[in-house]
DNA sequence: ACAGGTCTTGCAACTTGTTGCATAGGTGTT
DNA sequence: AACACCTATGCAACAAGTTGCAAGACCTGT
C-alpha cells in the first residue's frame, strides 16, 4: 500500500489532523494520490499505533480540537527507504480508454465522440488549473528550495499527463472525422 | 463499477471463457484495464446471474471443458448506454509522483534518481512494445475496419501516455543535475 | 496404473476503498 | 435556552480488489 506512505510526504511537509490532510488531499496533493477522510481518519490510527507517526491534540479558535499528527523517527526512516524503491507499477485503469476501444458497440458513434470531445474538455482544463498554479506558486522556478522544486516538478508532470491526453483526444477526433467524411465507401470492412 | 463494461467490451470482441479472458486481461487489454482471474470468474457469475451474459459449456481437445460467455441482447444494450457517459473520473494515483514529490526526504537524493532513471527505461520500454504492437496489428492503419480503428487508436493513447512521462523524468533529470552541478550555492534555501 | 504436470474453474480470507451515518464541541441567531 | 449550522473525529457496513489454495479434467512419461 502506499497511502501511508503519501501521508509520510505530506506531512513531512507540515504536521497537519486529519482534516486538514483531507483538504490537502482534495488540492494539490490529490492531484495525483487521493483518498477520502476515512481512509485517511483509519490510516493515520494506524500509523499511530505502529509508531510511525505521533499526536498531540491541540485546542483552536472556534473550532473543536484536532490530533495534528508529526513523522516520527521511526516514520522517517520508513519514508526514506520507501522513496529510492521502484515504485510497484500501478494497476492502469483508463475508464476512457475503455470506451473509446469499445465505440463501434455504442447505438451511435455521435454519441461517444460527443462524450470523448467533452473529456478532451475536462483534461484542457485541468491542464489550465495546474499551469496556473505552476505560475502562482512557483513564478520563479530558478530559485526554488530542495522540497519545492520537487513540489514544482510534479506539478509538471501533471501538465504534460494532461497534454498527452489531449493530442491523442484530438488523434481520436480528426481519424474518425476523416472516416466519417472521406471513407463512407469502406465503412462495412 | 467498470470491469463489468471492460468484460462486455472484451465479449463484444469476441466470445471467450473466464481463462481466456483473464488472459486478454494480463495482455492487450490489461494495458488500460487490469483484473486477476479471481475477479473476472466472479463478475462473470455475477453477470450471468444478471442476465448479461449467456454462457455455454464447451468441450475441448486436450483440455478441461470451458464455459464460453456471450453477450446477451440485455448485456449489449447496457453496453451502448454505458459507452456515451462521461468516464467516472478515475481517482487518479500515482504512486512515482508521490516519490518524486518526497524525493527531499530520502537520505540521498541519488538514490531517487536512480529510481527515477530507471522508471524512465521502464515506460521507454512499454513505449516500445507498443510501438511494435502497432506495426505489427496494424501495418496499415487508413485500412481498418470499425471496431479495429478503435483499437488501433487506443493503442495510440497508449503510447503518448508512455511518452509523457518519458518526457517527464527527462524534465526531472536534468532539473536536479543541472541543481546538483551549477547551484551548489542555493542548496538551502 | 499412477505420479507429476497444466488448465479451468472456483472458494475463502484478507486488504483496500467507499458510503452513510453519528457524536461532540463550537458558533451564531432568535 | 433553543435552534440551526459548521467542523473534526470516528464507527459500521458495504463494495472492490488481492492472495492463497484446491478440486477436477486432462495430458505425458514411466
Amino acid at each position: 500500500m502506499a497511502l501511508e506512505h503519501a501521508l509520510l510526504v505530506s506531512l513531512r511537509e507540515r504536521a497537519a489532523s486529519g482534516s486538514e490532510l483531507t483538504r490537502r488531499f482534495d488540492k494539490s496533493f490529490g492531484y495525483f494520490w487521493s483518498a477520502t477522510h476515512q481512509q485517511i481518519y483509519r490510516t493515520l490510527a494506524r500509523m499511530e499505533s505502529d509508531g510511525w507517526l505521533t499526536s498531540e491534540v491541540v485546542p483552536q479558535q472556534g473550532k473543536p480540537d484536532t490530533k495534528v499528527y508529526a513523522v516520527s523517527p521511526l516514520g522517517e526512516k520508513i519514508l526514506a527507504v520507501w522513496l529510492t524503491e521502484a515504485p510497484t507499477d500501478a494497476p492502469l485503469r483508463s475508464e476512457l480508454a475503455v470506451k473509446l476501444r469499445g465505440a463501434s458497440y455504442a447505438e451511435d458513434r455521435a454519441g461517444v465522440l460527443a462524450m470523448a470531445r467533452a473529456q478532451r474538455e475536462v483534461h484542457r482544463t485541468r491542464a489550465a488549473a495546474y499551469e496556473q498554479m505552476l505560475q502562482r506558486q512557483f513564478p520563479h522556478p530558478e530559485e526554488l528550495s530542495d522540497a519545492d522544486v520537487d513540489r514544482y516538478l510534479v506539478l509538471r508532470a501533471g501538465v504534460r499527463v494532461e497534454e498527452g491526453w489531449i493530442g491523442f483526444l484530438d488523434e481520436y477526433r480528426t481519424t474518425h472525422e476523416r472516416r466519417a467524411s472521406g471513407a463512407t465507401d469502406k465503412e462495412a470492412r
